[in-house]
DNA sequence: CCAGCGCCTTGACTTAAGTCAAAAAAGCGT
DNA sequence: ACGCTTTTTTGACTTAAGTCAAGGCGCTGG
């Protein structure tokens, strides 16, 4: 297990603070150890405080009248989640379910906006943290709305190819179920979609594994948003 | 024309802030006027501030490749909006045009960031407002990936509804085209549907007014997504 | 090595919603 | 009130993607 002060001085929501602020942040965290498949919290439940990702996978997610699963986001290390009722609303929008073993790190409320208040680059890194989520959820609100589910995966596989850095080959570190859940669609659609890219030599599915056989032809896609 | 003092000190933003706090986000501001239909910022632009109207009314909205357009928000006076590069990256995520003809007052970047720098209650202010937009934006998604347009349209006019306090009859402040586009659907899907609705005695549409004739059948519809 | 289980794929079918085209209705300036 | 534009509606048709059901693949553990 790393050490609590190297796992706060490594997220990025504590960039650049000092050795004293990190030693106050560290103060006021609480750990947390979860199972997977463990429910942290639900929609609507009421948030005394927002969860850093110290080691393990979490997923946040929305769940349809009929049980039907949207995955919003799935966080690892260093990823924070839970934040926006600490600064408004108070509820949770979505749920967050464990998908490893994981090791949390958990903010009181009263406690993080005292530290926020009176530290004025921790306040600027939180709103720099919330307005990449602005921009991610611009991105998925588009891809759902104006592209087609080939044209989401494709940027999928794009944005995978970046993260990665390799133009080759990617992996993907979820299930292709919880990949289709991902992209806004069920495994059936998102299975056939990978056999017509693999007919049209576009990729080349090895399991997890993915060869981008014409990236330049995915990033097409994933502009144009549209299968052939 | 409203005095500038007063556009402020009503905007949420800037809510609980002193007078003296008060007169020093006045000196940042800059005054813009734009006619109805001026582009106020393209996606990808370079930011160097962010806008609050005045009096008017802004769409902020994506294109996709083909030209077709999905209406992110509708702004009116007191809303911020341009905000997320300010904090992370610098770039638009989106378009923005004005719907009328529409007063603005634009904040510098580096003026506001010091500002905010100085004023932990701004910080949070402004903390609360993106956290309240990350919020809007999960429904959103919600409403795309699980609800089918009947079950978004309903859940429109319920919170139509709320916003005007009226269980009886709410009054559209947009076309039906513009609605379509902030669904995520085209002005002919929408009008079938409307259309569907009179018939099940949900609602009566009267041009821009909608008598609700059937509230809770409507909430039920918003709920389960599904129409009959 | 095989059984059993979850994950993934395939097939046949249904359906919500988009496209294209045209008509009808509503605004708007003169 | 008139002619013009813009918005909205309707109809016929196409299509992407969902549903349901069955089968295959690849694990892990006995």
């Amino acid at each position: 297990m790393k050490k609590i002060l190297q796992i706060i001085s490594d997220a990025p929501l504590f960039n650049g603070l000092s050795e004293e602020q990190l030693n106050d942040v560290r103060q006021i965290s609480v750990d947390k150890f979860c199972d997977k498949g463990k429910t942290i919290f639900l929609e609507e439940d009421d948030c005394n405080g927002f969860y850093i990702v110290a080691d393990g996978k979490v997923k946040i997610y929305k769940v349809s009248f009929e049980g039907k699963e949207h995955i919003l986001h799935i966080y690892g290390p260093g990823n924070p989640f839970g934040e926006v009722p600490v600064f408004a609303g108070r509820k949770f929008p979505a749920n967050a379910q464990t998908l490893l073993k994981s090791h949390l790190l958990f903010f009181p409320r009263t406690a993080f906006v005292d530290l926020i208040s009176k530290n004025p680059s921790l306040a600027l890194n939180m709103l720099g943290v919330l307005s990449m989520r602005l921009r991610q959820f611009t991105v998925q609100i588009e891809n759902l709305s104006l592209k087609e589910v080939p044209g989401r995966l494709a940027s999928y596989l794009v944005y995978l190819s970046q993260e990665q850095g390799r133009t080759d080959v990617v992996t993907l570190n979820i299930s292709k179920g919880q990949l289709a859940s991902l992209l806004g669609t069920i495994p059936e659609t998102l299975s056939r979609i990978l056999t017509k890219m693999n007919q049209q030599h576009l990729i080349d599915t090895r399991g997890r594994n993915i060869i981008l056989k014409d990236l330049s032809g995915l990033e097409d896609l994933a502009e144009h948003g549209k299968l052939q």
